[in-house]
DNA sequence: GTATGCTTTCGGC
DNA sequence: TTACGGCCGAAAGCATAC
């Protein structure tokens, strides 16, 4: 059996909802940024839409760097607001559920469908019904994106990504090696830097090379199953499945301080509202959490965790204060650096999900 | 040896 | 020259159980 797959991504996301809702924004360079409250420009570019890009703009730069690209241009410096971009998001990716067989939001900015069921396994409506969803996200939310039609979830992506903003890309199947072979490994999901530089040092540099090296020479450096996994992906024969999208295994929230400290009391002070935060998420979800988990950001940028597993689930997470504060004072402890951010993550969720399989089971044993 | 569970780190967007 | 968020899921590393 042939699959169909899609992947779909919205383009320069934040930044094009911020040029719909102010149109005054339109044609020239937007940067959608986080302030983290430091000093006046700290902070990063979360995504610039592509005027700012071809200025040098890029995401996950600091702000003051991204102000230097664009001097003596009219730009437009957003706060970025999340929860602005999650309701757009969640109506968009409701219209496009509606349009396919299995559809798997993976960010809130991208999705996998699939359409096998469908299309009746046909490339040609894959098409039709990539161009239908494209139509879809524009008419309700005046958005454009830019989607990938493959016979993997690896094609699909790489498909996606090959034209935009605004593309339509479909891979048939029989041009899969065709279309894979030229690029470069670190186009390729699950190859990131580190992995790239591993493949380097091996000769390999595009996924045809990769394509023709031999599993065992893989197996060394990457283990067995990553071996096999590269050598799958490599032919665009990736076999993971598209599945329905799951709720959250986890939720956390993270500050910048005021300024760095390594004390902990200094850190805790400012965490209330985080904690608040967090705890307003888990309620209006119905969800507890087993897993605590406190996190800090070092002077050097690196991220330190430490973490308490409880026996049964808890769901007051504001009761738990003296915990966090016990763990970040393990976390201060563990270091001779000071502390940028601090932050709290819950996980081992249980709740909203569970309740409702637990639901359709007990409906399943009536009827039965 | 393999499965499972927990903690910590990594990496994508 | 430097500069520097806030999330998320998955991988990695380790211990324990069978």
């Amino acid at each position: 059996m042939v699959r169909v797959i899609g992947h779909l991504d919205l383009d320069y996301f934040y930044a094009q909802v911020e040029e719909v809702q102010n149109r005054s924004l339109k044609g020239k360079p937007v940067l959608v940024c986080v302030f983290s409250g430091r000093t006046e420009d700290s902070g990063v570019v979360a995504t610039a839409n592509y005027p700012a890009r071809e200025l040098g703009v890029k995401s996950g730069m600091p702000i003051v760097l991204a102000k230097e690209k664009v001097q003596g241009v009219d730009a437009a410096f957003v706060r970025m607001e999340r929860a602005k971009y999650e309701e757009v998001s969640d109506r968009l990716m409701e219209r496009v559920r509606e349009n396919v067989d299995v559809f798997e939001q993976t960010g809130i900015d991208e999705a996998f469908f699939d359409v096998t069921q469908v299309t009746r396994e046909d490339f040609g409506r894959g098409r039709e019904i990539a161009t239908k969803i494209k139509e879809a996200v524009f008419t309700s939310e005046r958005l454009t994106c830019s989607i990938g039609m493959g016979r993997s979830r690896v094609v699909a992506k790489v498909a996606s990504d090959f034209r935009k903003p605004d593309g339509l890309t479909v891979v048939m199947p029989e041009e899969t090696e065709s279309f894979l072979n030229p690029m470069p490994v670190t186009r390729l999901y699950g190859v990131g830097p580190k992995a790239a530089e591993t493949l380097g040092g091996l000769g390999i540099r595009t996924v045809e090379e990769l394509s023709r090296a031999s599993v065992l020479d893989l197996e060394r450096p990457f283990g067995k199953k990553l071996a096999v996994y590269l050598k799958k992906v490599a032919g665009g024969l990736d076999d993971e499945p598209v599945m329905p999208t799951r709720e959250p295994t986890q939720f956390s929230r993270i500050i910048t301080l005021k300024q760095n400290t390594h004390d902990p009391e200094a850190a805790i002070g400012q965490l209330d509202g985080a904690i608040d935060d967090l705890q307003r998420r888990l309620s209006s979800r119905g969800v507890s959490f087993r897993t605590l988990t406190a996190i800090a950001v070092l002077t050097d940028l690196s991220t330190k965790t430490r973490s308490k597993t409880f026996e049964s689930p808890a769901s007051d997470l504001s009761a738990l204060r003296p915990e966090i504060s016990a763990l970040i004072k393990e976390l201060c402890g563990s270091t001779e650096r000071e502390l940028r951010r601090v932050g709290v993550r819950v996980s081992d969720l249980t709740g909203s999900e569970d309740q409702t399989s637990l639901t359709q089971f007990l409906k399943g044993q009536q009827a039965g």
